[in-house]
RNA sequence: CGGAGUGUGGUGUAACGGCUAACAUGUCUGGUUUGGGACCAGAUGACUCCGGGUUCGAAUCCCGGCACUCCGACCA
């Protein structure tokens, strides 16, 4: 993509209003627009980020799960059925018609926060057999929740992208399976978006949800909301709100031996057994005729609050540092060409066409601006290499490459380039 | 939801209760320039968040809202 076409600048100086890494470099680079607290636009930039992001979770889901898509939108009804309407403090319902709005309608809906809600009475309708189960729907939405301090630019927002996964089972040791078996997919997830190193399976308090623990994935960062005590010799970790003698025992661990860090939850799974089939009524029937519940998980990721998790632990003082697995573009391309019509030009475009044909994305900076506005928005964006086409890098036998988290560059000639891009793409 | 802070051109800031609300940046014109956010000239752009009040006079003081940020509670 050219860089003229792009509709967004950077800027130099933060917005007042902004105080978190995340959201400060996000919007000077121009990746997101801030609507209201915790409600961002995703500018071209920054939806190639989430889409990256959102594309890797989806890989590893087709593995254990079918996608669906549910509504943003339910009936107040579905959040009766479930005795959750008034319990769920942060459900956000649209209003009724009142002078203003001038609506005709007098219903008032649910912005959805989560789909148990929904996904179990759309189970029960095909799922009614033992030989149906097990089965697993997930998708990827964006969810509303009326957070009562929306903080941390993309970290705690009141609308956000969620990917939402619900199990069915026949039993809990059925569900207990494919559960364990979600963790190393998780595990994989977060490998791919480059937060391998630093995340790791927390044990967590059910909350509401379950009598048992929950799961967590804890990504370490200095932001981050939760403190976790880290074992790294087991290579899991404990929320500090699980962290007490009763569990010391049951779990046979010595939490006085751990490393206490902060982190940010990037996903969590529930085993939910059958809080919301019991709830909701929905029996299948076994293989003796008999009816029974079925065991019930979930499991969530947050890709808009992953973007700025992200962001907080890679960027430095320059700007936005992308793990090139979800960058906006694998490519820098930057022409500093004095004239439109010189060779050096034509150059540049050249490389532009043919890395763009060969599957190379690109982002091509072809504006009439000076080399250091270009550097400095170069580094700013963060895309992981930068190719630098001039006067004098053709003098020197070619183009310039550095990596953004590198200081030196080096000369390499555009046959060179060619062949290492076409390598990547295969 | 409790507490604190802040609201001034698109953005970032300034202005003792007192002159036509200033500066930088951005944007637009023209010229010049091209390896680390260049330079010169001109132009554009603000009912100072909203509503009341005090005062001869309010961006400035007071009251009430709203918004944003931070701390805490909350985070199914």
């Amino acid at each position: 993509m050219r860089q003229s076409q792009l509709y967004t600048k950077t800027r130099k100086e933060a917005p007042a209003d902004e105080v978190s890494k995340n959201a400060i470099l996000l919007t000077r680079a121009g990746f997101i627009h801030k609507e209201m607290a915790g409600v961002y636009t995703f500018l071209p930039l920054g939806l190639r980020v989430l889409k990256k992001i959102e594309d890797i979770v989806r890989h590893h889901m087709d593995t254990v799960g079918t996608e669906v898509l549910m509504t943003s939108l339910s009936p107040e009804e579905k959040w009766k059925n479930t005795k959750r309407l008034d319990t769920v403090d942060v459900l956000m319902r649209t209003g009724p018609a009142n002078e203003v709005s001038k609506q005709k309608s007098s219903n008032s809906y649910i912005l959805n926060p989560t789909h148990e809600d929904m996904i179990t009475p759309i189970a029960s309708e095909y799922l009614q057999s033992y030989k149906d189960l097990p089965a697993a729907f997930y998708q990827i939405q964006t969810k509303f929740r009326n957070e009562a301090r929306a903080k941390s630019g993309l970290l705690r927002g009141r609308e956000f992208r969620m990917k939402d996964l619900y199990s069915f089972h026949r039993d809990q040791d059925d569900l207990m399976r494919y559960y364990e078996s979600i963790k190393p997919v998780y595990m994989n997830v977060y490998r791919d978006l480059g937060l391998g190193n630093d995340t790791f399976i927390t044990v967590a308090s059910g909350g509401d949800f379950t009598p048992n623990f929950s799961h967590e994935f804890q990504t370490i960062v200095d932001v981050g909301e939760d403190m976790i005590y880290l074992d790294r010799k087991n290579n899991i970790a404990y929320n500090k709100e699980v962290v007490n003698d009763e569990n010391a025992k049951k779990l046979g661990v010595d939490f006085s031996t751990m490393e206490q860090v902060s982190a940010c939850e990037v996903g969590n799974i529930f085993p939910l057994d059958t809080k919301y089939t019991e709830v909701l009524n929905y029996t299948y029937t076994d293989q003796d005729g008999s009816k029974k519940f079925p065991f019930m998980g979930c499991y969530g990721i947050g890709p808009s609050r992953i973007m700025g998790v992200i962001t907080e632990k890679f960027a430095d003082e320059k700007g936005l540092v992308w793990p090139a697995s979800v960058s906006p573009f694998s490519l820098h391309l930057i022409s500093l060409a004095k004239e439109k019509e010189s060779d050096t030009a034509k150059k540049a475009e050249d490389i532009y066409a043919k890395l763009t044909s060969a599957g190379v994305e690109v982002l091509f900076d072809d504006r009439n601006e000076s080399a250091g506005a270009k550097f400095a928005d170069s580094d700013l964006i963060g895309i992981p290499m930068r190719v630098v086409v001039s006067d004098k890098s053709i003098l020197a036998g070619g183009v310039e490459i550095k990596e953004r988290t590198k200081d030196g560059s080096e000369i390499v000639s555009i046959e060179e380039l060619f062949a290492t891009y076409k390598k990547n793409c295969e």
